[in-house]
RNA sequence: GUGUCUAUGGUGUAACGGUUAACACGGGGGUUUGUGGAGCCCUCGAUUCGGGUUCGAUUCCCGAUAGACACCCCA
């Protein structure tokens, strides 16, 4: 192949911050998911799965231009049709754009909805950071009665917990609706008027953009001054503050510790009252929120709705999780290792032996094999390596006996068994490997 | 988008600017074609890409690409 017809080696990666997810990575995903799926499941929710790809305005609309998830970060592409599309950088404005495709407002409402998948934002990545990554997420829709606040919250912890996190913490805020927000805004801009000339440069951008990010930012300068900073739950209307007060009740009886910050506010714009994350230190001390949410009572009417749809949910990073030492291995429930390794010997044995992975494969024994091999050792090493208990050697006397020996690696001793008794022999097989 | 550091077989490492890029693990094959973890033998396989400096570049310089970390932002 000369020079020129060399593929651009650049083909043979994946794209910065893509990864292909491959063996034990894969089964903590799965695993993770499907712990996740059970949980979601038992609280009431039921799965959704919406396309990756949305209409543009999806998102614009929703998420809101002047956030950097939109303005910097979004995927997009235009088909060949001349259709404006883009890749979700997160799963909520699809989620609603679903309920009122589907006119789930006639259903009984609240609708709860689980959702899992792919979301893409273009951005550098670094620790625990990808440009596709995977969020799981649980939305109540049509009610905005506050106990499903607390469900999401509660349903979020509770995965959390069960994967093994410990130390969380559950950081929470109500920014406002559209009663108290504009009130509340006039002050806060009042107040960084005031401290203009020591803000940095960033946070007086910001103050003409979106003045609730300076909240968030993490310039030292700035932190200082947020401290005398008005917080936006005094600015609540009566009804704003019964609803925040009734969440946090719910959140003290079912025993979730919380911290109320005033400072927490969101990077999407759709979010109203109730605002959470849920973050947890790292080995090096910082905080990385590995999952967050809120009520977003607009977001329905921001991407075409005629009525206002309430609706509050949250997600997790999935990716996060799983890199978190405390992770457990959960074990995905389709995925068992093999308890058997197959040796077959020779082509008369080859010949029979695939009969004899069918029946095993009708009894749902999943088996592991070398099935190209014909040396004894060698396969012998190969189950060794991978740990597997048992060996099923099926050689050209076997054959003819219609017989099996099953060998077990730990004690070398083997049992020579009918081919028809084969599967329940290998069923009451103790596994004394499994962990 | 910005900054710092990094880039050698599948993996982990080595090579003062100078032969054929070394070693280990790994993959494949063999070591009497029926009893394993070892040994031995053979074999596969790499300097990310593009420019430059130089008689000569894996090595020095620039650019691109990718990775790690941080900023920004966020899950």
């Amino acid at each position: 192949m000369s020079k020129e017809n060399k593929p651009d080696v650049n083909s043979l990666q994946t794209p910065k911050g893509m990864r292909d997810i491959i063996g034990d990575d894969y089964y903590k995903f799965q695993g993770l998911f499907e712990k996740a799926q059970e949980i979601a499941v038992y609280y009431g929710f039921k799965p959704i799965e919406t396309p990756i790809l949305e209409h543009e305005h999806v998102f614009t609309s929703a998420v809101g231009v002047g956030t950097d998830i939109i303005d910097k970060e979004m995927y997009t592409l235009k088909t060949k049709g001349g259709d404006h599309l883009a890749m979700r950088p997160e799963q909520t404005a699809g989620l609603m754009r679903a309920y009122i495709e589907h006119g789930m407002q006639s259903l009984p409402q609240p609708v709860l909805l689980y959702h899992s998948g792919p979301v893409f934002r273009h951005d550098n990545p670094q620790k625990g950071r990808y440009r596709q990554f995977y969020q799981f997420d649980v939305d109540a829709l049509g009610s905005d009665c506050s106990i499903l606040d607390a469900l999401v919250i509660k349903t979020i912890y509770t995965i959390l917990q069960e994967a093994g996190a410990k130390d969380l913490v559950v950081n929470i805020n109500s920014i406002g609706d559209k009663e108290s927000r504009p009130a509340y805004l006039r002050a806060l801009v009042a107040y960084y008027k005031k401290h203009l000339k020591d803000l940095p440069a960033i946070d007086q951008e910001r103050l003409k953009t979106n003045p609730l990010r300076i909240l968030d930012s993490k310039h030292p300068v700035t932190k200082e001054i947020n401290q005398g900073a008005p917080d936006a739950v005094s600015f609540l209307s009566a009804q704003g503050k019964k609803h925040f007060k009734e969440v946090l009740q719910y959140l003290d009886d079912m025993g979730i510790t919380y911290e109320l910050d005033k400072l927490l506010v969101r990077g999407l714009s759709y979010y109203t009252h109730t605002v959470f994350e849920i973050m947890e230190k790292t080995e090096d001390g910082s905080m990385q929120t590995i999952a967050g949410g809120g009520r977003y009572d607009y977001l329905g009417k921001m991407i075409g709705s005629k009525k206002d749809i309430p609706a509050v949910g949250g997600s997790l990073g999935m990716d996060r999780i799983v890199e978190r030492p405390w992770f457990k291995n959960l074990a995905p429930r389709i995925i068992k290792k093999p308890k058997v390794f197959f040796v077959q010997l020779g082509f008369e044995a080859k010949l029979k032996s695939l009969a004899v992975l069918e029946i095993l494969r009708k009894a749902k024994i999943p088996v592991e094999q070398s099935i190209s091999k014909d040396s004894l050792g060698a396969q012998l090493g190969i189950a060794e390596k991978l740990g597997i208990p048992y060996v099923l050697i099926f050689g050209q006397k076997e054959a003819l006996e219609k017989s099996v020996i099953v060998r077990d690696m730990e004690n070398r001793s083997q049992e020579t068994v009918k081919i028809e008794e084969l599967s329940d022999y290998i069923k009451h097989l103790k596994d004394h490997h499994s962990k």
